[in-house]
DNA sequence: GCAAAAGTGTTCCGACTACACCCATGC
DNA sequence: GCATGGGTGTAGTCGGAACACTTTTGC
């Protein structure tokens, strides 16, 4: 880590660091996307929403304590996480000011993508805990907002760079399905489906199981699945996906 | 990296936040990458070279404390920084295990590009402190390797994606200054220069000065200004630059 | 003249766009 | 049949890759 400049008159401070975690999910019956968010029950900032967030436990990664807030506030069954940003500026939290010990508060935060369906939200009865459709997020504490609008770049990011989107889609699923999570995230407007149809296939990173489904009118759709083995010789190449 | 063993009771860690800074900067000279190294003189780590860092003080920002170790090393005309990542694993510092009290330390990575030409490296006289060309980097102290790769990860991006280039070039340029740089950081394969001439003027955001200059044999080039307004409105579109 | 560096143009080809159109099902 | 959603094909266009070629300097 660093090297302590030996010539330092000036005090260091002390930290506590918490973690924030943007939590998405896409609703794929209503094509809406959700974050998760919790209701706050003390001060500071009492009764604001905020994110689902816990502050690092001695021996404990920062990774751990994130997985800890998921399964504290969610059963999850695949997801897929990741850090975004630390925020550490000096009077962001208000407890720093009321604290006669002068610790700080740092938050770094991350960004997790999990399956709608198996997901169970834990009613502690207590605490409020609900997913919010994104375009509806109140003003929340902290500079939760904030945080919210770097997850949701990084989201739009990530779905574009990479192929997170199967690792939140079931096992097997149909083309439309796939179009259907991009369009919820990106917008309606992304791409032509039978466009985005083609250069999806192109990639051949997807096989057709030959199983069919149909779900109400129309033509039955072939369900694919995902090729992690035909996918690795394209990790970390420059490549888009939409 | 999961680590929390269900025998430690719930306590609280408690950190020191160290910043760590990638400094890069480019020898148009010698068209070398080069990343800025100190002399670590304490343990742990005692005579490895590492990244340059320092702790967090009191009242003090992250970015304020990359600010510091930056002009605590090298005076910085005009420079580029970003935050990268932040590492807090328990047992990534040895000094974590000979503290009696059990602090942990957090290392905020930052990622800065400064000018070469305008930059002047403090000799202290005791510690060592070197430019070191990238593909030269010995092992370093702490997980500093780590931290490197991704930085230069992160600079390759930045400079496909975003105009960073002409933060570190003079106010004036000839358009293979630029190329020279994209070249000497991407490597040499990246682009033909006729293309990436076309490419580049084609964006509208660079301004002939009409001034030729003339550098030994060969035709003199024109030189060019950076346009900060003709780039505003591309500003956070998707862009590519190379 | 020749070498070296700057700058221009041209051809080829793949990718993306915007559609039109065919296919299989429920009702 | 017809509406609905799945799936295929095609013509036009844009932009990048590769590379030949011209221009202006130093020597």
């Amino acid at each position: 880590m660093t090297a302590a400049s030996s010539s330092i008159p000036d005090k260091l401070a002390d930290f506590k660091v918490g973690v924030d975690t943007v939590i998405f999910s896409v609703d794929t019956e209503q094509n809406r996307l959700l974050v998760l968010l919790v209701m706050r029950h003390e001060d500071p900032y009492s009764d604001y929403w905020s994110l689902p967030g816990a502050l690092v436990r001695e021996g404990e990664s920062l990774e751990a304590t994130a997985d800890r807030v998921l399964t504290e506030k969610i059963h999850v069954n695949n997801l897929y996480l990741e850090q975004l940003f630390t925020f550490g500026g000096p009077q962001r939290d208000p407890r720093e000011a009321q604290n006669a010990y002068n610790v700080r508060y740092l938050s770094v935060s991350y960004f997790a993508l999990v399956r709608y369906e198996d997901t169970a939200l834990i009613a502690d009865g207590v605490s409020g805990i609900a997913w919010y459709p994104l375009n509806r997020v109140p003003e929340l504490a902290f500079d939760h907002n904030e945080i919210l609008a770097y997850g949701y770049r990084r989201l739009r990011n990530k779905l574009e760079y990479s192929p997170v989107a199967f690792d939140v889609l079931p096992d097997t699923f149909t083309l439309s399905d796939v179009y259907q999570l991009y369009a919820t995230v990106l917008g309606e407007d992304f791409s032509d489906y039978s466009n985005f149809r083609t250069r999806l296939l192109k990639l051949r990173i997807l096989q057709d199981t030959g199983v069919k489904t149909s779900r109400g009118a129309g033509r039955p759709a072939s369900l694919y699945r995902f090729d992690a083995e035909a996918f690795k010789p394209l990790k970390d190449k420059p490549m888009v996906f939409l």
